[in-house]
DNA sequence: GCTAAACCTTCCCACCGTTGGAAGGTCAAG
DNA sequence: CTTGACCTTCCAACGGTGGGAAGGTTTAGC
């Protein structure tokens, strides 16, 4: 298959396959003699795993680790797990940031009339005037 | 007031200062003989506006947009909270792509026994395997 | 066998917001 | 006059992705 072949089945794009390579998230393919890139089936699925990981919002360097852990039939449920509960605990946090914001955010929008008139509370506040 | 004053004074840091300025978001300080930037009060605040901005989530070109909506006496407060709300729809998709992942990542680790053994639904699920 | 299209390669650049460092100038106190 | 703390500009990095250029390869059609 080629890295096109493989963008099409994966849903990974070729761009961006040739980049999980270049930063040692996937394995390094074979190559034809004229230098294209060879994906086989399980090329293939390593790319689908790294996509859905990125759809869970893991970074890099945890899908590093994740494929590592895949990839090794000696590792330990309770690995993944850890990796797992420090990501669902950074995106509860990011979480709580955002629900801060917007908290903050819908306040100060009620309180502006919206109209053609310039006094704007959300303005003030971020002015520092909490009148 | 130096930019390290200024720094210390807006919670914004020397580097951050310089950036704000050479994007455009903060309007350029005047500089003594020697060229070193000159901050006002007034500079100063504008900079917590900024700071304060950010806080709320907001990226630089909506700041931009807010610093200038603020100095502008002749402004519509319908300009500034239509920016806010579209703002606050960000964040409300944002913070539901958040939940979704931290939903499935929670139901994954639930049905994964975390020992020293290497089965486990979370990678199976990455790997495709709904089973 | 030739040409054109579709593919592949590597390389560099951009986004965003922020931080870090290097190389060099300036100012204050000792 | 030196030292150290400050300032200046420029360049690079982070993460994840996309865009494009310049060039080589393969495949289809004639």
């Amino acid at each position: 298959m080629t890295i096109g072949q493989a963008a099409k089945k994966s849903g990974v794009s070729a761009k961006l396959i040739r980049h999980y390579e270049s930063i040692g998230v996937t394995p390094k393919v074979s190559r034809t003699e004229s230098g294209y890139r060879e994906y086989s089936e399980s090329d293939v699925q390593i790319l689908r795993f790294v996509k859905r990981a990125r759809g869970l919002g893991f970074d890099m360097k945890d899908i590093k680790k994740l494929v590592g852990l895949w990839r090794n039939k000696g590792r330990s449920s309770a690995d993944v797990k850890n990796l797992c509960k420090t990501h669902i605990e950074n995106l509860e946090q990011k979480m709580r940031e955002l629900q801060t914001m917007a908290d903050s955010l819908r306040h100060l929008s009620r309180n502006c009339q919206g109209d053609n008139r310039p006094h704007c509370p959300i303005l003030n506040n971020l002015a520092g005037e909490f009148t």
